[in-house]
DNA sequence: ATATTTTAGTTACAATTGAAACCAACCGCA
DNA sequence: TGCGGTTGGTTTCAATTGTAACTAAAATAT
């Protein structure tokens, strides 16, 4: 009858995973920019660099799946604010090695409880299995997508 | 030991979901740029349109959970391209109204069929199980998050 | 050894985006 | 009827981002 395709755009999978994920950051950026001044890319990279210390900006921008660029202005702007340090590889001088300074650690030891109670938000509107199931489908996805788009 | 609050980002949710839809969403929204043009708030406009024509520059913002100003210069692109129609309400002039012009229509219906593809392949790594699991997860998510966002 | 290619990271410039200001039309209400 | 407040939509300006070009160092090949 009408002719035409047909997509209804809120059951449409890669849109309703689209619109989550950002309504979702969105609501955890603002409170990082708010009460520590970090922009999200600033926060992951200090994520990154909390968790594994001493490892090159290369690594830093795998390890977020953001692009070389944008930590290397996230890294000018986390060194000007004093909350990382860098030195250079003695090994391969082009390399950087990044660690968090004193003062960057007391802001992820204060993010950190924060990022977790956001996640325990969000997890609390789901029942023990269908956290288990989200898990385990967020993987298989993340893994299938993650290695098509390297081809 | 650490004496420091401890995040894993690979196993952090909001962290995975983001990655996902955005590795997910960049791959689409380069077919769409290559083949059509089109960036994905512009489609994402069309899309609007097909499923559902003369309604408001608002309604459409609000159907795709993008900000106004967004819509109004994806509106722009999409009249200048002349793949859409604008007229004013007669009811209320301040309010357009909008619908896809015969040329409009002719991308979407190209343009449908490739974005359920892209959902098929997508699913297609999921057994229906997981499939029912993670429709109704994120209909909670959703759900929950929106009206959440919205206070 | 030295030329060639690759890799780490930065910079420069254009394009995109976001926030706030703005205009016109509508609404509510005195 | 007219005055404050709100809403639909656009514009403006600054900030953010993406792309490409670039430098320096390392790896590979000749």
């Amino acid at each position: 009858m009408p002719g035409h395709a047909l997509l209804e755009l809120e059951s449409f999978l890669p849109y309703r995973l689209s619109v989550l994920s950002n309504t979702l950051s969105q609501a955890i950026a603002r409170v990082y920019d708010k009460r520590f001044d970090l922009s999200v890319t600033e926060w992951r990279t200090m994520a990154v660099l909390g968790y594994r210390s001493d490892i090159s900006a290369r690594e830093v921008a795998e390890r977020t799946a953001m692009d070389k660029v944008a930590i290397s202005r996230a890294l000018a702007r986390l060194l000007k604010k004093g909350l990382i340090e860098r030195s250079t590889s003695r090994h391969d001088k082009r390399q950087s090695v990044l660690r968090l300074s004193e003062d960057g650690w007391k802001i992820y030891d204060q993010v950190v409880p924060l990022a977790l109670d956001h996640e325990k938000r969000l997890l609390a509107h789901l029942n023990a299995e269908e956290r288990e199931w989200l898990a385990r489908i967020l993987d298989t996805l993340w893994k299938a997508e993650l290695d098509e788009s390297m081809r």
